[in-house]
RNA sequence: GUGGGCGUAGCUCAGUUGGAUAGAGCAUCGGAUUUCUAAUCCGAGGGUCGGGGGUUCGAAUCCCUCCGCCCAUGCCA
C-alpha cells in the first residue's frame, strides 16, 4: 500500500478524476475536500452540494452518482478507505487502521515530513522583508511582533521548499539624523566613549534634541543642514552616522540572537540612496507619476480611495516637494532590486496593520510599473498584524505609561519563567534552571505572540502564556520533556526504528495517531494565508491528544508488541512537536 | 465622510470555497495519582455568534441596515 503525506490531495486528485466520467458532472468541479469532524470520518468532500446548487440538480443524487463512479473505478482501495454518503450531500472517508498505521511508517523522521512538505514552495525564491527594525532607537514591545512572526513565517516557508531571503530593510536614513547630529556635536560628545548602553543615550539624544528644537525653533534649521550635509557626504557627519548604525546594529544583533532572528541581508535606506533617482525616471517616463503640490506623486483612479478625484486626495507620494525621498522612494527602489538582483519571484512584507495603504499604493504602482518596463512582476504580499494590548484594552504600557522596552519585556519573562521553573522543579541545578527558563519564557511570549490570529489584537498576559494549562509554550514544551523521559528511562534512542509494534489498538492510540496525520493540513493552512496560529493550534491539540494517550495506556508495559507500538506513538508526538515548535522559532527541551 | 479590522460562554480566543448538534483553554463544580515528570487526565454546567432584515436545502461565515470599539486617512516609517 502506498500512502502520500497528505492523504486528502489524493482524495482530491481521484474525486476530480473520477469526476470527469460522472455525466451530470462538468470539469469546474472542485470536490472540496478538508479534514471532517471524527463522527463522520477523517474526510469529506463537501463540494457537491455546492455544485449541485450551481447546477440546479438534486445534490443527494450527484453524491450518489460520483460515489458508485467511485466505487467502480477502483482507484481508492475500500479496504483502507471507506467511503459514504450521507446527510444531503456530504462523501465522508474514513481511513482504515492499516492506513494510519502505515502513515505512520513512512513518515518517521523530520525529513520525512520536510520532504512531504517541500512540494508546497519547491524552490521558490521568495524574500522577506524583516524585522525592519529603526535606527537609533530602542526596541520596544511592538518589535517583537516583526520578530517572532517574521522569523516563524521564514521557517515555515523554508521547510516547505522555499529559496528565502531574508532581508532587514532598516530605517536608517531618516530626518532624524538631522537632529541627532545636531545635538551631538552642540553637546560635544565622543559616541566611543559612551559606556554601558549606548543605543539607550542615542535614544535620549535625540528626544534631547527634539525637545531643544521646540524650545529654540532657530536650531531646526541647523538639523535640516545636518542631514543635507550628511547626505551630500560630509566627512565628519559621515563618520558620525556610521558610528551610530553600528550602535545600532550591536544592540539589534543581541536582540536578535535572544529571539533566535536570523537575517541574510541588512540593506537598509541608506542603500537605495543612489537608486532613488531611477525610480523617479522610470515613473515619469512611464507616466505612472506627475506633479502635485510640488511632490512627485503617484494616483490609482481605479481605486476610490487613491484617485485623483477622491474628496480627500491619497496620493502615493514618491518625492515630498523638498526633493527628498521618502519610504514610499526607497520601497520601490527596494522591490526592484529584489526582482533584479535576488530573482525574487515573491515579496512577503511584515508590518503592522497600520500600514495596509501604503502597501496597497506600492503593489498598484509597483505592477503598473513592472508592467509597462517589461520587469517580471513578483507576487507581493503584505502580512500584517494587530496591536498588542494591556489589560485595559489599550495599547500595552508600563504602569507609568511608558512604553516597554523589548529588552525588559524579555528579561521579565525569564525572570516569571525561573521562579516557575524553580518551584515546580527545585532539584535540578540553578545553572539548567536559568537555561529551561529562558527557553520557557522567551518561548512563551513567542507562543503567545503566534497563538492568536496575526490580524486581531491580543491581549498580554503574563500568567496565561506561562501557564502550564491551556495553548501556551509551557504545555508544548512539557509534552515532550515527557516524552523525553520515557525514553531517557528505557535508554532507547527516540530517533531510531522501532521494530515489533503491533497495529494500533486503543482508541487513545488511535485518536493521537490520527491527530499526527494531521500535520500536513496544518501546515497547508498556515502556509496559504501565512497565519503561524493554525499550526499553534494544531500543536496543541496534538499535545493534548498525546496527555490523554499518555494517562489511558502505559507505554512500558510488559508486552512488547505492546510497548513497541506505543513507543512508536511516542516518538513520532515527539518529532512533530519537535518539528511544529522549531517552525515557530521555539526550542524544544530535553527536559524541564 | 471614506477605507481596513473587530464584536462568538464570566475571561482569553478558535471556527479552512456557506455545511452536519457553534468549539477549545482559563475560571467554576465533580472525579482520577502505590504514576512512564499530576506541570497531567476524565466529566459537568455555561451561548438569542452585537441588534434587525434578506439570500437558501443549510448562515458565526454572504448581502442590506443599525449600534459599539480600534486603526488609517498626501509629503514620518
Amino acid at each position: 500500500m502506498q500512502v502520500s503525506f497528505n492523504p486528502s490531495l489524493e482524495i482530491d486528485r481521484v474525486l476530480r478524476e473520477t469526476a470527469l466520467s460522472v455525466p451530470s458532472i462538468g470539469p469546474d468541479f472542485d470536490p472540496g475536500v478538508r479534514p471532517a469532524d471524527p463522527r463522520f470520518g477523517d474526510f469529506q468532500a463537501n463540494g457537491v452540494l455546492g455544485y449541485a446548487k450551481r447546477k440546479g440538480i438534486n445534490p443527494r443524487e450527484l453524491g450518489e452518482a460520483l460515489l458508485h463512479a467511485l466505487q467502480a473505478s477502483d482507484k481508492l482501495d475500500p479496504k483502507q478507505i471507506e467511503m459514504t454518503l450521507s446527510g444531503p450531500g456530504f462523501l465522508n472517508f474514513r481511513l482504515s487502521g492499516e492506513f494510519l498505521w502505515q502513515w505512520l511508517l513512512e513518515h518517521a523522521g523530520k525529513e520525512d515530513f520536510r520532504a512531504g512538505a517541500t512540494s508546497l514552495r519547491k524552490g521558490r525564491t521568495i524574500v522577506i522583508d524583516y524585522p525592519s527594525a529603526n535606527t537609533a532607537k530602542q526596541a520596544h514591545i511592538g518589535h517583537i511582533r516583526p520578530m517572532v512572526i517574521g522569523e516563524a513565517i521564514a521557517r515555515l516557508l523554508d521547510f516547505c521548499g522555499a529559496k528565502t531571503i531574508r532581508d532587514n530593510h532598516i530605517g536608517d536614513w531618516g530626518t532624524n539624523f538631522g537632529t541627532l547630529i545636531m545635538k551631538i556635536k552642540r553637546d560635544g560628545i565622543n559616541l566611543e566613549q559612551i559606556s554601558e548602553n549606548p543605543l539607550a543615550a542615542l535614544d535620549n539624544l535625540y528626544k534631547a534634541g527634539s525637545a531643544l528644537e521646540q524650545e529654540q525653533p532657530e536650531l531646526r534649521e541647523q538639523s535640516r543642514s545636518e542631514l543635507v550635509s550628511l547626505q551630500n557626504g560630509d566627512p565628519e557627519n559621515t563618520a558620525l552616522w556610521e558610528q551610530i548604525v553600528d550602535i545600532s546594529t550591536r544592540a539589534f544583533d543581541a536582540l536578535f540572537a535572544q529571539l533566535g532572528v536570523r537575517v541574510d541581508h541588512t540593506l537598509g535606506e541608506s542603500f537605495y540612496r543612489d537608486k532613488v533617482d531611477r525610480i523617479y525616471d522610470e515613473l515619469t517616463e512611464t507616466g505612472l507619476a506627475e506633479e502635485s503640490d510640488g511632490a512627485l506623486v503617484v494616483w490609482h483612479d481605479e481605486v476610490k480611495k487613491f484617485s485623483r478625484d477622491n474628496e480627500r486626495p491619497y496620493p502615493f507620494n514618491i518625492r515630498k516637494k523638498d526633493g527628498a525621498s521618502n519610504y514610499a522612494t526607497t520601497d520601490l527602489a527596494t522591490i526592484l532590486y529584489r526582482v533584479e538582483e535576488f530573482k525574487a519571484e515573491e515579496v512577503v512584507y511584515l508590518t503592522d496593520a497600520r500600514q495596509q495603504d501604503h502597501f496597497e499604493q506600492l503593489f498598484l504602482t509597483t505592477k503598473k510599473w513592472f508592467a509597462a518596463k517589461n520587469y517580471p512582476v513578483p507576487q507581493m504580499n503584505h502580512v500584517w498584524w494587530g496591536t498588542i494590548l494591556g489589560p485595559d484594552k489599550k495599547p500595552f504600557k508600563t504602569k507609568s505609561g511608558e512604553t516597554i522596552k523589548l529588552q525588559a519585556l524579555l528579561d521579565e519573562a525569564c525572570q516569571r519563567a525561573y521562579i516557575v521553573v524553580t518551584a515546580k522543579n527545585p532539584e535540578l541545578e540553578e545553572e539548567e534552571r536559568r537555561q529551561i527558563a529562558r527557553t520557557v519564557g522567551i518561548g512563551a511570549l513567542k507562543y503567545a505572540d503566534l497563538s492568536s490570529n496575526r490580524t486581531q489584537d491580543y491581549v498580554f498576559d503574563w500568567d496565561r502564556m506561562l501557564s502550564f494549562e491551556g495553548n501556551t509554550a509551557p504545555y508544548l514544551l512539557y509534552a515532550v520533556a515527557r516524552i523525553n523521559s520515557i525514553f531517557r528511562k528505557t535508554g532507547i534512542d527516540p530517533d531510531a526504528a522501532i521494530e515489533g509494534a503491533s497495529p494500533l489498538e486503543t482508541e487513545a492510540e488511535q485518536t493521537l495517531a490520527r491527530k499526527l496525520m494531521g500535520l500536513p493540513n496544518a501546515l497547508e493552512l498556515t502556509l496559504h494565508d501565512l497565519r503561524p496560529h493554525f499550526l499553534c493550534t494544531y500543536l496543541h491539540e496534538l499535545a493534548g491528544a498525546y496527555s490523554s494517550f499518555y494517562n489511558a495506556d502505559k507505554v512500558m508495559v510488559e508486552e512488547t508488541d505492546v510497548r513497541a507500538r506505543r513507543l512508536l506513538l511516542c516518538a513520532r508526538a515527539r518529532t512533530v512537536l519537535i518539528t511544529g515548535l522549531e517552525l515557530l522559532g521555539i526550542d524544544p527541551l530535553e527536559r524541564m
